[in-house]
DNA sequence: GCCTTCGTGAAAGAAATTTACATTTCAGTG
DNA sequence: CACTGAAATGTAAATTTCTTTCACGAAGGC
C-alpha cells in the first residue's frame, strides 16, 4: 500500500485518451459508483455493453494490477468519497448537529493525539509499569483526578496494587511512604501543580520511579523519569466541553494494553478472579463488561 | 447498499462468541486490517493456520454472503477508519500497533454510539438538565463510578450543583433527600444493579425525575424517565480495555454541550468565576483548561 | 492497395471461491 | 467412562470468476 492513487480521480485524468469501448466502462463505472464495487467483472462488461476482457484492459490502463485490484481500489475511493457525502446523515435537529460536533471534536483530538504520540517514551512507560510492584496514580483537579482514577481502575484489574489521589497532601504523605519498586503516574494537563511536582520529588529521593502524562516541555515532564508529552489545543467554545480528558484516557489504554501483554497469564488470571468475584451479583451470566 | 453494518464492529461483537478456528480468522483480520483487503482467501487461511473452508464460513458468520461480500466491506471499513486515523501509521514497532489498535477501536466505538444515539431521548434529556436545581449521579463499579463523577464535574462546571456517588447506601439515602425539581442520572453498562434500581424508585416516590445511561432494553432504561439505550460490544480481547466507558464520556459530553447552549449567559459567567479562581494558582496567564 | 498497428471479442486457461461431505471434537448423558 | 448427537473443521470437488492468449477486423501510413 505504498501509495494510494484514487482511482476515481484517475478515472476522470484519462478521461478521453481511453479506447473507445475501454472509455464505455469507465463510463459507466462513473455513473454507478456506488454499484459497482459489488459488480463482478463480466456483469459490468455487460452493463458497458463491452467483453470481460475489455474490461480488464481498462483496469490495467488505469494503473491497476487487475480487476481484483482495480476493484479494492474502488471500494476504498466510493467508501472514502460517500464518507465526505454525509451518507445516511440527517442533520436535521438541534441535537444532531450537537452530535456531530462532539463526536466529530473527539475524534479530531484523538488523532492528533495519536500523532503526538512518541513510542519511545509509550515502551519506556510500559517498561516501568509492567515491572511496578505498585502504582500511585496523582492527578490534580476534577478533570485529572478523574483520569488518574481511571488509570488506578485499569491497572487494579491487570493485578497490580494501583491507587489515584487527588488531594494534594496526601499524595506528598503516601509518596513519601513508597519504595523502590513502586512508581508514581502523575497527570496533569498544565504540568505545573506544585502538589505533584512535589510529590513526585519526595519520591524521588526514596528510589521511586516517575511517569508524567502533561503538556509538552512542562515542568513535569522534566521531573518525571519518563514524560509522555501531548499537546492538547483547548477548544475555545466554552460551551464545548474539552476533548483532552478522554485523549488521556485513550493514552492510559493503549499503555494498560501494553503492560496487559507483557505479562499474558498473570492478566488472564486476575481477569478471571475478578469476573467471578461479580458473577454472583448479577443475574444476566453471558459475557459482560467486568465491573460494569 | 441498504444498511451499512460496519464490519470491523461487527467483527468486535461477535468477537469471543465464534468456534474457536473462526476466532483465528478475526483475531488475524483485527490485527492486519490494512493488510487483509489485499489478501485473498487462502493467503488468509494460511496465515490464520485454518483451511479455506473455515474463513469461508467466517465471513458468512459475521453476516456476509460470503467471502467476496466481507472483502467488499472490509474494504470499506478499513477505508473510511484510515480515513479518520490519518492514513496507513507506521506499524514498525509493537507500541505503535498497540496505539492504532486502541485508538481504531476507539474511533469504532465511538461511531457505533453515534449511530445509536436517538436525538429524541438526547433532546428529552437535555430539557430536564436544564432545568434541574440539582444533579446526583450515580454508578456502581469502577467504570460507571467514574462516569458518573465526569459528569458530576461537568455539569457543576456548568453551574448545576452536580454530585456523583459510587456508594449504593449513600445512593439510596442521598435519593431518599432528593425532591421536585432535582435529578438523578444513572450510569450503569449492565442496568441491573439494585443500588441504582432501589435509588431511582426512591427518588421517583418524591417526584424527582431520573435519566439513565445505560444498555439497550435493560431494567434501569425501562425505570428511568428518560433512558439513553446504548449497546456496546464488549471487546473480549481481554489484553484490550474496553472502549465503552470512553463512549459514555463522550455521550456525556453531548449532554453538558446541549444543556450549556441553554443557558448560555449563566455558564459563561460560571465559566468565568472558575477560571478565576483558578488563576492565583497558576504563573501562566495564558488560557488554560479550567481546573487542570 | 498492402502492410502495420491497435483495438476487440471469444474462448481457453488459471485462479479463486463456494459447496458438499466426511472426519474430528466436545459437551452432555446414561 | 464409554456413548451419542450436535457442532466445528478440513478435504476435495464443483463452481464461479478472473486472466491470458489468440485470431480477427478496422484504421491509418507507406
Amino acid at each position: 500500500m505504498n501509495k494510494v492513487i484514487d482511482i476515481i480521480l484517475q478515472m476522470r485524468r484519462l478521461d478521453g485518451e481511453l479506447p473507445k469501448r475501454e472509455q464505455r466502462v469507465a463510463d459507466f463505472v462513473l455513473a454507478n459508483l456506488e454499484q459497482a464495487a459489488y459488480l463482478r467483472q463480466s456483469e459490468i462488461a455487460r452493463a458497458a455493453g463491452v467483453s470481460d476482457a475489455t474490461v480488464n484492459r481498462f483496469c490495467i490502463s488505469l494503473g491497476c494490477e487487475g480487476f481484483r485490484d482495480f476493484k479494492i481500489r474502488l471500494t476504498q475511493s466510493v467508501a472514502v468519497s460517500l464518507q465526505y457525502l454525509g451518507g445516511p446523515g440527517n442533520d436535521n435537529s438541534v441535537s444532531d448537529q450537537l452530535v456531530v460536533q462532539v463526536f466529530g471534536a473527539l475524534v479530531d483530538t484523538l488523532n492528533l493525539v495519536r500523532q503526538q504520540l512518541d513510542s519511545e517514551a509509550i515502551e519506556a512507560a510500559i517498561d516501568l509499569l509492567a515491572g511496578a510492584r505498585r502504582i500511585a496514580f496523582f492527578g490534580v483537579g476534577g478533570g485529572s483526578a478523574n483520569v488518574a482514577r481511571e488509570g488506578a481502575n485499569r491497572f487494579f484489574r491487570l493485578g497490580v496494587p494501583a491507587e489515584a489521589h487527588a488531594d494534594g497532601y496526601f499524595q506528598r504523605m503516601l509518596a513519601s511512604t513508597l519504595d523502590k519498586g513502586d512508581l508514581v503516574f502523575a497527570i496533569s494537563q498544565s504540568g505545573s501543580p506544585a502538589e505533584l511536582l512535589d510529590s513526585v520529588a519526595i519520591a524521588k529521593q526514596y528510589g521511586v520511579k516517575s511517569i508524567s502524562l502533561t503538556k509538552r516541555g512542562s515542568e513535569l515532564a522534566h521531573a518525571t523519569d519518563v514524560a509522555i508529552e501531548i499537546d492538547i489545543p483547548e477548544d475555545h467554545d466554552i460551551y464545548k466541553p474539552s476533548a483532552s480528558r478522554l485523549a488521556y484516557i485513550a493514552i492510559i489504554d493503549v499503555l494498560a494494553a501494553g503492560t496487559a501483554r507483557r505479562r499474558p497469564e498473570q492478566v488472564k488470571e486476575y481477569l478471571r478472579r475478578i469476573r467471578t468475584s461479580l458473577v454472583p451479583l448479577s443475574s444476566d451470566p453471558g459475557p459482560k463488561p467486568i465491573g460494569d
